[in-house]
DNA sequence: GCAAAAGTGTTGTCCTTACACCCATGC
DNA sequence: GCATGGGTGTAAGGACAACACTTTTGC
């Protein structure tokens, strides 16, 4: 069953058969793909995703992920990298791939597939080193209308944002190595756009026991310093559930 | 803000914009698109899948998803639907978008860019119209090696599937309209491939208060005849949870 | 001393789990 | 009458929500 034919033949037999699976592929229709990335922000207090203008004098004015396409023998997840890399100068920033969209219309231009790529990072310990078409970060609250279909992908993206960041601890790489407990929980807070209750968010933190407390303490606060704590990465990957419970 | 641009412009310049931006979408490179439908289905005992023997050479022998490329102006959704209808002659199944996988050597001819689509239904509901590249059923449980990275893909959606039904009632599709309540456990239990309690079981659905009763009994099992329910999709509809909370 | 946030416990409710017996039906 | 699954309740433990006061620090 396994590539029968494959592993029983010949090294020119085998080569006329990929020359036949590549005429094959050469004759598929081809289509113009581009990946667009979702880059979340948390600076301590809000959340933000990063923007630049539209380099399409038709959306001259809009506010535009950042895209591009892929190319000839890219694999997507590079393309992602390749884009945040050369538009913002950033590098080694983990992307997730959301979605892909393929609405005909969705680019004035004609038809182009785009996959979302999404990631969210502290932006106090990323560096834009590139500023071309007024790449900002851009508070969540405030977006008006965008080009293409990119207030559709935003919006997508955000909510699996919001899903994800309670099933995964993607909050830690937010913080500073070692945190304090009112920085956790202003980070989902803010994300998930909902009041927590001190107490009980404490209680739960504590109760999943991936916290290490450091003994050390908070400074430059105006107030009382808060203990600092590490996320214990490696028990949470040994520990990871599967199973949640039927829930809808 | 919005399109500034392009709302102040006259039809002729709008044209002219649209003019430039064909023109850059046809300087993108282009790559080959195919979707591929993951079918589970649910007899009544056993999670299957459908699959067909690949049409490539190369793969001679092996199992294939059901695959086919994407049109040049086709959404990729009416792509998946159009590859189901056509190689099985099912009608109005509904899938979802899982995944798009784009390694470069995903394909023996090329590279290829696949986006993978997932349904699960009622195989006694659904019958295949067309038999071609021995197109049937396969046992979950005993799947060899697959073309390309069908496996991988398979696999993927495998996962997929079991978090989705724990979080959406897909799984009364797959049920008569009137159900017994052994009937939907099986359901869960074949396709999260767990064993659970049936007391506890009863108690949950009962506690969502998503089931109706019919006030019916089985007929023909060999038995005590359980009662029939309904599911109540429009009150579900209408208590659609949105949050969930932290867990990790 | 005042402002601001840290730190801390209890109670009630609800959900989850584990578990065993009698009942209705077909054969 | 036997086999098969239907139908039911309870008790214990765990998770979750609501809620208020004292402590520490900077200013």
């Amino acid at each position: 069953m396994k590539r029968e034919a494959e592993t029983n033949l010949s090294t020119s037999q085998q080569a006329k058969l990929i020359k036949d699976a590549t005429k094959l592929v050469a004759s598929y229709p081809k289509v113009p793909i581009t990946v667009d990335c979702v880059i979340f922000g948390f600076d301590g207090t809000e959340l933000k995703v990063l923007l630049i203008r539209s380099d399409l004098e038709i959306f001259k004015g809009s506010w535009s992920l950042l895209g591009d396409f892929a190319g000839d023998n890219e694999e997507l997840d590079e393309a992602a990298d390749r884009v945040l890399r050369t538009r913002t100068g950033m590098d080694g920033v983990y992307l997730e791939q959301v979605r892909t969209f393929s609405k005909p219309s969705r680019h004035p231009g004609g038809r182009v597939l785009t996959v979302a790529y999404c990631s969210l990072l502290n932006i106090e310990h990323h560096q834009l080193k590139i500023l071309d078409n007024e790449l900002h970060w851009h508070s969540i609250q405030s977006l008006g209308d965008m080009a293409f279909d990119h207030k559709e992908i935003l919006d997508y993206c955000h909510k699996w944002l919001q899903k994800r960041i309670q099933e995964h601890p993607l909050g830690f790489n937010l913080l500073p190595d070692k945190f304090s407990l009112r920085e956790l929980q202003n980070l989902y807070e803010v994300i998930l756009d909902i009041k927590l209750d001190r107490r009980n968010f404490r209680k739960k933190f504590f109760a999943m026991d991936f916290l290490i407390d450091t003994g050390e303490y908070e400074d430059d606060v105006p107030h009382r310093p808060g203990r600092l704590y590490k996320f214990n990465f490696q028990k949470y990957e040994k520990n990871k559930k599967s199973w949640v419970g039927i829930d809808f």
